[in-house]
DNA sequence: ATAATAAAGGATTAAAATATCTTTTATTAT
DNA sequence: ATAATAAAAGATATTTTAATCCTTTATTAT
């Protein structure tokens, strides 16, 4: 569905986030320990979502990433469009060049259905509420701790 | 979401289907053309779809692929199951490594549920009736012809 | 000014998915 | 029996995605 690297983007983004109000940073080795994604490909994708203007960062002792108000405010669907793109939701399940209506795959409308749903939850929800979910632990961005690993 | 070698392989399933009651087998060149499919690598998912059962085949002149009237009242995710496995409609949309009520991401509730109407709609969902759909003419399993190409 | 810090950028490696090519085996028609 | 046909099997190549490593640039504290 959406690649890796936009499943630690979005973890990321949430966890930071989380963290507004903080007045300390964070860096990414911090962020992708807190997330469980590995360091260097991370910081790749920061790198990315701080170019596009999701998330912002400064360099240098007592930098890091941090996020704005407005930023927070945003769909969660803009993280999935600056990291993958948001073809997957208008593509053809079963892998025909175009979905169209008038020229339809078997599958079209039970497809384009659960697509749509997806689509319309990663639209309708803020990178806000998300971190609400996170702040107050009725859900995570990090993997259970194995006992004895990490 | 699906692999491309589980979208070719279930519009090569759905024609192989939609041929139900011809004498003449089809072979693999017939069918990747057919579906518009790469035609070595569809020979190689077909050798998969054999060897599991969703289809059948014979060697030899006048052999090729065909489907048996079980095979084709089967439900459309066992393909997903043979080519891809069921994973997917069982993991975490933002990756941890375990999807769970009792420890969920942020998205948990709104992924799950996307996610089992699809599973959902392959269940129920038979290759006959897609077969049919195509055999009818309301839908396709390949793409439209470009002119002056192919 | 200098050293330390932390992200940005670029280059490279590794792994997985996609795709092709070649050889072998089974089947059939002659 | 022999040649032709078509899938099965195995090996290899290419592309994409994931991941790491090294160098550069910006910022800050001393
Ligand atoms: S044509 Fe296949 S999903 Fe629309
Ligand atoms: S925990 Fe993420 S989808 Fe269930």
């Amino acid at each position: 569905m959406i690649s890796k690297a936009c499943r630690y983007g979005i973890r990321a983004v949430v966890y930071l986030a989380s963290r507004y109000g903080e007045t300390a940073k964070s860096s990414f080795a911090e962020i992708s320990r807190e997330v469980d994604a590995p360091e260097a490909y991370t910081a790749k994708i920061l790198q990315i979502l701080t170019k596009s203007g999701i998330i912002s960062s400064i360099k240098g002792p007592n930098g890091g990433f941090y996020m704005e108000r407005l930023q927070i405010d945003q769909a969660v669907i803009n993280i999935v469009d600056t990291i993958d793109g948001l073809d997957v939701f208008y593509e053809c399940g079963l892998g025909l060049k175009q979905c169209s209506a008038s020229r339809p795959c078997p599958m079209h409308d039970q497809y384009k259905m659960a697509r749509e749903t997806l689509l319309d939850s990663f639209s309708r929800t803020t990178i806000e509420q998300l971190a609400r979910r996170v702040k107050e632990g009725s859900s995570f961005v990090r993997n259970l701790a194995i006992p004895g690993v990490g």
